[in-house]
DNA sequence: ATTATTAATTATGAATTCAAATTTACAATT
DNA sequence: AATTGTAAATTTGAATTCATAATTAATAAT
């Protein structure tokens, strides 16, 4: 791999790489990872991939199995809803924290956000809804300042990702996603913590049967 | 490092090795990782070593320089703050969790601990008393029966560690400490999840300026 | 033809080697 | 004495090599 400006060791790159295959299912759930060929896709030696699949398997996302490789991990749904669940109190606490705390600004922004969501809606961009709707989330957590809450939120999300049926593709769902993140951001911008929290885990929870 | 049965593979032997190190603060919070020198000390090559400071800079414990090496994570008082938080919001819905739909008999097994616990406490054992308290939350994390929240709280509180991990060692808190389990425990028992959560965020908040 | 047994191949885990970058040591100069 | 420049030593990052375990293929036996 020509590294000639290094701005990232290259085990991160390569984990990087590894992600994106597992969420594109290029490497499915259950699937083994073929190290030497992935060593030659990359162009890259064992050492640093061998690195990657370790961070990759602590983070959850690979599964190793002593004496036999590495494997991309199989979520079952019953393990799913556990990590909604989590996902659902986070989220929920910071919505709560940043009704409470947000400034005016930060407020304003997220409205910014959440306007060029209504408009990848009214397009019917799902591609752009799907970035947005991630960025809303992700703003919310930014705002509430904890930054370990969004390592935790950011490596279940990743977990989740494994299995992508996600179902915010179905038009209803969309719409319904859009109508519940307007009342998330009214309570917040009315500042009623408590409300928007509960309207937070609602909507996550939703995102359970969909995605989102 | 003569290693006839692998019951785990290597990397992670070590990495359970570094991590005693940093918790005991032979290798304290700042420090530089020598690699060379901890090769020699294990008796292993470089590739395990490095595969497991890895995985560790992926929890946390530690933190990857480009080009200059590992070191121990050095976490600021806020950020402490943010991680509990994020352990109280999640054990306290675990108690909640637990006094909703625990079994008599998994009741009576937290209770039997809680008695050991008292136990120690009247005996004025800190160590045991550590180790159960340590169990003690262990086992509504387990009730609660969400592995992934169990993982999460698992990594932060590993984190958490990182700075001493004095503070029960002054008599008066231990005893306040107890105080505490003893209210949680009893909400449980009488089934009040909503109050049970609210004694357990408040005593986590309390082990902030503490540690339990 | 099917199952056992053994040999060959392949993959994993770990040590070693190698290249490049960083740090340290030491002069030379002001 | 302090500062700058250069060479040596150390250290990191990554490739390669090596030993062993596991899998597959091949052969023999029933």
């Amino acid at each position: 791999m020509n590294q000639t400006l290094a701005s990232k060791p290259l085990y991160e790159e390569v984990a990087d790489l590894i992600r994106e295959k597992i969420f594109t299912h290029e490497l499915a759930p259950g699937s083994w990872i073929d190290e030497k060929s992935l060593t030659i896709q990359f162009g890259i030696s064992r050492t640093p991939l061998r690195e990657a699949i370790k961070v990759l398997a602590s983070e959850g996302l690979i599964t190793m199995k002593i004496r036999r490789g590495a494997y991309v991990t199989e979520v079952d749904i019953n393990e799913i809803a556990q990590i909604f669940h989590v996902i659902a109190l986070l989220e929920g606490n910071a919505c709560k924290e940043v009704a409470s705390s947000a400034t005016d600004q930060q407020l304003e922004f997220l409205d910014g956000i959440h306007l060029k969501l209504e408009k990848a809606a009214a397009d019917r961009d799902i591609d752009r809804f799907f970035e947005l709707n991630q960025e809303f989330h992700d703003k919310i957590q930014e705002i509430s300042g904890n930054r370990w809450m969004r390592k935790v939120i950011t490596d279940l999300r990743q977990v989740l990702k494994l299995q992508r049926r996600n179902s915010l593709t179905k038009l209803g769902r969309l719409e319904q996603s859009l109508q519940e993140h307007r009342q998330i951001l009214s309570a917040i911008i009315a500042r009623k913590g408590d409300i928007a929290q509960e309207l937070m885990i609602n909507h996550l929870q939703q995102g359970q049967v969909a995605a989102s």
